[in-house]
DNA sequence: ATAGATGTGTCATGGATGTGACAATGTTTT
DNA sequence: AAAACATTGTCACATCCATGACACATCTAT
């Protein structure tokens, strides 16, 4: 489970923060000025939401030091100035929110900055993926694909464009232990790119690999 | 070097982020409609800016389309609708500036996107090096390189402008037991030199080997 | 001037890939 | 339980194309 760290001093907003935090699916540990914030910071969390505006400690350096471990970092800033956000930005702020701002907002931010999206349903090209039910669509069409079928084609679109090689498709879709012919996997692809045909999103990568990639012709209105 | 794709209807201030992204460093491409948006757009972009309010095709159709090479998409919207900013971030935009906003304000928010982007980018001269999806482009054109061809680019490009003998090349480009003709070499760099024409960086020392180094003219802007 | 190094067009070959068929195994239906 | 069906892995064969070697032209250094 994601885990969100909160620095906000102002009682009734910390509340409403971890509340909206909570519903939305992620545990929250929230606490009220600079000094706390040295002593229960580390780097387990996933994201922090960092108040500039503190008493006592500085905010600045507050962030300074969070930077240092990579994880993200969303300002709230009452001030909309405009310095202020130049400066966040520079000292590696990976986003900032201006008061007064929304809790859908600033849920939506958070999930942008975790990459967890809606992971359930993926939409790509004309692909529909339902990786829960394990069901594909194309165009509202429901397509049948059998186990190896589906896992390949999942590995793919996660795999977002980059070129996999037979064996590294090997050790995704089926065991690290695998040890079958290489060749085994063109009979897959030979299977998956009919039953997605006419998509041509499959591509041979000559010596190296397979590459998942959608080449859509742009629709005109 | 980094170039910007930007999509803005409105005269003045697609010329005002055009001269703001090209002082701070970066290309731009800028174009004033949808269609020629869909038309120019290519992977080889390293950012969109675009305005989501267009005339004649809908915004959101665009965003949907680039987000399929996800390239990070800066949305600009004269609405300050929740909603929208929502449905954005939904759709698969990276982050979004509310009109008015100041220059520094759209440079700082390019910087942040940039630089999570860079890992599996290579930019040298007027090559693009997308090592993991192996793709190469000049000037947002995509080049089509053969597996020997890419790695052996990839190698001169990560051994920055040491002179590599033949053996060398063997050795990094086959493999370590490799019987073939040192010739074969020069082949294969004929062949490269061709597909980068006019690109003139792979240079031939006489009796040692060959060397990589961009020698672009200075750009006066 | 000369010998060796390099550029380059051509071509045969081998390796990589597409594809249909089939047997073995697992799953569902009757 | 038997039959019908689906899934899977392997193979054989056809096809395609990247590759590597060669021959010859051109260049470079001495």
């Amino acid at each position: 489970m994601e885990t969100i760290f909160l620095v906000e001093d102002d009682q009734k907003l910390n509340a409403l923060i971890k509340t909206a935090v909570e519903t939305a699916g992620f545990k929250c540990v929230a606490v009220f000025n600079g000094d706390d914030a040295m002593d229960q910071f580390s780097d387990g969390f996933s994201l922090v939401i960092l108040d500039i505006m503190l008493p006592g400690r500085d905010g600045w350096t507050l962030l300074r030091q969070f930077k240092k471990s990579e994880i993200p970092v969303i300002l709230l800033t009452a001030r909309a100035s405009e310095d202020d956000k130049l400066f966040g930005f520079e000292l590696g702020a990976t986003d900032y929110v201006t008061k007064p701002f929304s809790m859908k907002e600033l849920i939506a931010r958070i999930h942008v900055h975790l990459k967890k999206k809606t992971h359930d349903f993926i939409e790509i090209g004309q692909l529909k993926i339902n990786t829960k039910k394990r069901k594909v669509w194309i165009q509202e069409v429901l397509i049948n694909l059998s186990v190896k079928e589906f896992d390949i084609l999942k590995t793919f679109v996660e795999s977002k464009g980059h070129v996999l090689s037979r064996d590294q498709l090997l050790k995704q879709v089926w065991q690290y232990d695998y040890y079958g012919d290489t060749r085994t996997v063109d009979t897959h692809i030979k299977r998956l790119r009919k039953k997605i045909s006419p998509l041509n999103y499959i591509h041979t990568i000559h010596g190296v690999g397979y590459q998942f990639e959608v080449n859509d012709e742009p629709v005109h209105i």
